[in-house]
DNA sequence: GATGAAAGCTTTCCGTG
DNA sequence: CACGGAAAGCTTTCATC
């Protein structure tokens, strides 16, 4: 699906802030409360719009540790393998199949470097890998909240 | 600061949706809906709580391509630098300098391969940059919206 | 897509443990 | 100091144009 120019000012006014008012949206998009409602409900039903979340400061909730790990497979391991073996660790916020010399890498984020430690041991521990290599966040630089058109 | 559990499971539920009702969230931690507000407000205050932001399909905005570009910085290289660098492009929704051979990891979202190729080209020609490497993306596996506390 | 009315939510104030 | 109840003011939602 593709948006339009309304939708994606509508999507880019919920990136800023979620909890903003139909109302307010409107104003700012030149449409009223009860139109903003509806293109929100119809982004909801077509899939654009996935959910709305809080965004957290991660030392706030304890996660001090953050890394990329990633993740060398044997063969014939399927997409759908890595996706449920990650999906059990709660640590693991992101993860993706890449090209280059690893098959999948790894967002993870831990209590401390003990944790990620034990994270580390636990993936490079499923069946499917054979060796892993991470890295360390030594600090965020920008996180934005994708809330755009591309050029 | 260190959260308490109610203040998690405030948090928790607000990660699952940043849109829920202060009375709906009350109902689920045991809580008022003045004593949910009194809460979220403190954790905005005191910077737990950075925002609310929308979860969006990437494909339905247009962002069909994804990477990670790993940047090899010439010496005597800031994150200040790297972040006023990245900060101006768009298209680079994440980045944090990193232990190991890169000095910085970018995650950028771009259009298509082409446009992801002008964002590397971009990127490789900043003067602080000695060279690249990048790692696309063929399947995104998971993508959480962290939630919870450490194990 | 806009408008107007009904239902529901947010926000503030105040009393209580 | 934090919570719950109640009231005023908005927001959401739905029907209608």
């Amino acid at each position: 699906m593709r948006l339009n120019d309304l939708d994606e000012r509508i999507v880019h006014a919920l990136a800023e802030d979620a909890r903003r008012t139909y109302a307010d949206i409107g104003s700012r998009v030149g449409l009223s409360a009860p139109a903003v409602k509806r293109r929100v409900d119809r982004l909801r039903a077509t899939g654009a719009i996935t959910g709305f979340t809080v965004r957290v400061d991660p030392a706030a909730l304890g996660w001090n540790t953050e890394g990329f790990i990633e993740i060398y497979c044997g063969r014939n391991t399927s997409p759908e393998v890595i996706h449920r073996s990650l999906d059990r660790m709660p640590e693991v916020v992101a993860a993706s199949t890449v090209t280059g010399e690893a098959d999948a890498i790894a967002q993870v984020f831990a209590a401390d470097m003990r944790h990620f430690e034990q994270v580390l041991e636990r993936i490079a521990g499923e069946p499917y890998v054979e060796r892993t290599k991470s890295v360390l966040v030594l600090s965020p630089l920008l996180r934005r909240h994708s809330s755009g058109a591309p050029g």
